[in-house]
RNA sequence: CGGGCUGUGGCGCAGUUUGGUUAGCGCACUGGUCUGGGGGACCAGGGGUCGGAGGUUCAAAUCCUCUCAGCCCGACCA
């Protein structure tokens, strides 16, 4: 290719909205456009790209035994109703109607599609199967942001895997973890396995592949020295021991007058520590009122809450809520007699007694308060969100908390969807069983992101050879040099017989322009032919990585060029 | 959904407080001259009606009302 002829809309500045790094650079080096708020255009660089990255998940996919497919990206409504998701997805999923007034979706993720298909499967002999797709997906994300790393449209490798028994389940999801590693490797990734929440997917089992970036959205508890990793919206730790010995104290109200925080009740006079505190939280679950409980310098993790709950929806009540609910307003409130409403008690509170909390009367707290004794607890859960510096739940070490982008993620999820869509296959002996399902997810634009994230210097980005847009940028100098015309046409086709991606800086720009412009677009090796140096007889090759150039024999530099590439290809 | 901010040529911005000539600057773009190894200089150009609608006024980018869009934080989120 030749840059005089290729559409690589390159930009001094960034927009004046972009803050991540990846979505500045992609925008500034020509490879994407927004369209509007979480919708993006990839240009001919960015498809570039993008076409790699999905090449190497196609090809690790199908190592495992993926069979490719493409599905619809509109579907019916009758589809997801029978999953009951039609209703679960809420405003997440794009609706629409034909002209006949039929309910349509844009799909957000395809087990309802596969799973129609898999109807067709009767016998255990035909499974396992492993399916997949790289199609686009729609999601009506409230806040997208950040350019590729969270969008409303998006191309995603999605897999399925269909097993007569838990052991087939079991090496399908193996099969993938396996891939995953070796596909995050391939894309210039370090990407960490963790522990994670199925959220609504549900299912019995969840790892995501997490790439520590500051751009990220989620945090994941990393432990240095056992290796325990785990997402905060599931992960745990070891509490340092508090006393909890039985104790004769009834509870008893005190006057706290303008009390409203826990730090408060801390200096009050008859106050207590946090760690003595129980942190009463009124949420709303699927509807309806209930209690959670923590312990006072704990925080409540939502999707903790959500998992361990089964609600659907959750939300903070309102303080109106609050008030009709308890008679007291936030900063007064505490689940001691409380009848009729579902309490939650996090697990660190298990046991404790002497503990102070709010009264249900504004201005009053209680003391001398024991959990088990005083407060109906409904069911004890693990809710908090752990904090960096806690203790590793396996080995005590310290825990760290890395932000992380969610590269992908895989689920185990059992008879749910098969069951829900029908799937029945006989088994040896005769009998219909309902297959158990995976699914197994990559994001592909958010996976160029992750990678622009990661590999990138102030001068611009700086591709992995895997992904790169183009392996080798030819830069000529003097466009007037008919010896510097000829090496940089005798290389190109060199380069490209060779199976390399070869991109040519013909225009007629000065030096410095073509040098920020390859840096910002981020080709990973460049041979620079100009006039001073091809003199006596040399040329300059630069790997992006390094920026330090190297003199090489205008005679052998093609070979040497091959040999480097091909070499680390 | 709550909080904050922003919409002026392709990109980055000034002008809005205090309404008043043909709406300005840098980058990019076109033609030219010089220059020629790190976003060069000069000359000459083209392109915007100021997010949209309504209103106030002799006069609106500027004031008022409504509305749309985008960004950031939080909430939410397979």
């Amino acid at each position: 290719m030749r840059w005089s002829a290729a559409f690589i809309p390159t930009l001094r500045d960034a927009p004046a909205d972009a803050e991540a790094a990846s979505h500045k650079l992609l925008v500034r080096g020509g490879f994407i456009r927004q369209l509007h708020a979480g919708h993006y255009s990839l240009l001919p660089l960015g498809l570039r790209v993008h076409e790699k990255v999905a090449q190497v998940v196609r090809e690790e996919i199908d190592a495992i035994g993926g069979q490719e497919f493409l599905l619809p990206a509109m579907h019916p409504a009758s589809l997801w109703k029978q999953t009951g998701r039609w209703d679960v997805m809420g405003d997440e999923m794009f609706r629409l109607q034909d002209r006949g007034g039929a309910d349509l979706a844009l799909g957000m993720t395809h087990e309802e599609v596969f799973s129609h298909i898999a109807t067709s499967l009767h016998s255990y002999k035909e499974l396992p199967q492993l399916w997949y797709q790289i199609q686009m997906k729609f999601r009506d994300e409230p806040r997208p942001k950040s350019g590729l790393l969270r969008v409303r449209e998006f191309a995603m490798k999605d897999s399925y895997s269909f097993d007569i028994d838990d052991e087939g389940l079991d090496r399908a999801f193996e099969a993938h973890h396996g891939a995953y590693i070796k596909i995050f490797d391939r894309l210039g990734l370090t990407a960490m396995p963790v522990q994670a929440s199925s959220g609504a997917m549900g299912g019995s089992a969840s790892v995501e592949f997490m790439v520590a970036s500051p751009a990220g959205e989620d945090d994941v508890l990393v432990c240095g020295s056992c290796g325990y990793r785990a997402n905060v919206e599931r992960g745990t730790s070891r509490l340092d021991p508090v006393d909890s010995s039985p104790s004769d104290e009834v509870p008893e109200r005190f006057a706290t007058p303008g009390v409203r925080t826990i730090a408060e009740l801390e200096d009050i006079d008859g106050g207590a520590v946090a760690v003595n505190q129980i942190k009463t939280m009124v949420m709303v679950l699927d509807g309806e009122v209930a209690l959670a409980l923590l312990r006072g310098d704990h925080q409540l993790n939502l999707q903790k809450l959500q998992d361990c709950s089964g609600a659907v929806e959750i939300r903070p009540a309102t303080s109106e809520e609050t008030f009709a609910s308890l008679g007291a307003h936030p900063g007064s409130l505490g689940a001691v007699g409380v009848t009729g409403l579902r309490v939650l008690c996090d697990l660190a509170l298990e046991g404790r007694t002497g503990m102070v909390t709010g009264a249900n009367e504004d201005d009053w707290h209680l003391r001398g308060v024991s959990m088990g004794r005083d407060i109906a607890v409904d069911a004890w859960v693990d809710m908090r969100e752990v904090q960096s510096g806690e203790a590793c739940v396996d080995c005590g070490s310290v825990l760290e908390v890395v932000r992380c982008i969610e590269a992908g993620h895989i689920f185990k999820l059992g008879r749910k969807y098969a069951d829900a869509m029908g799937i029945s296959v006989l088994d040896a002996d005769g009998k219909a069983q309902i297959p158990t399902m995976g699914s197994y997810g990559i994001g592909i634009g958010r996976a160029v992101a992750a990678i622009a994230e990661n590999h990138h210097d102030d001068a611009g980005l700086c591709w992995p050879l895997a992904v790169a847009p183009y392996h080798v940028l030819i830069t000529i100098l003097d466009l007037d040099d008919q010896e510097a015309a000829a090496l940089a046409n005798e290389a190109e086709i060199a380069f490209t017989r060779a199976g390399l991606d070869v991109l040519v800086d013909d225009r007629a720009a000065r030096p410095g322009v073509k040098f920020a412009d390859a840096e910002l677009i981020g080709v990973p090796y460049r041979l620079t032919i100009g006039g001073r140096s091809l003199s006596k007889g040399q040329v300059e090759f630069t790997p992006r990585e390094t920026g330090t150039t190297e003199m090489l024999e205008r005679t052998s530099c093609i070979e040497v060029i091959l040999d480097t590439l091909l070499a680390s290809q």
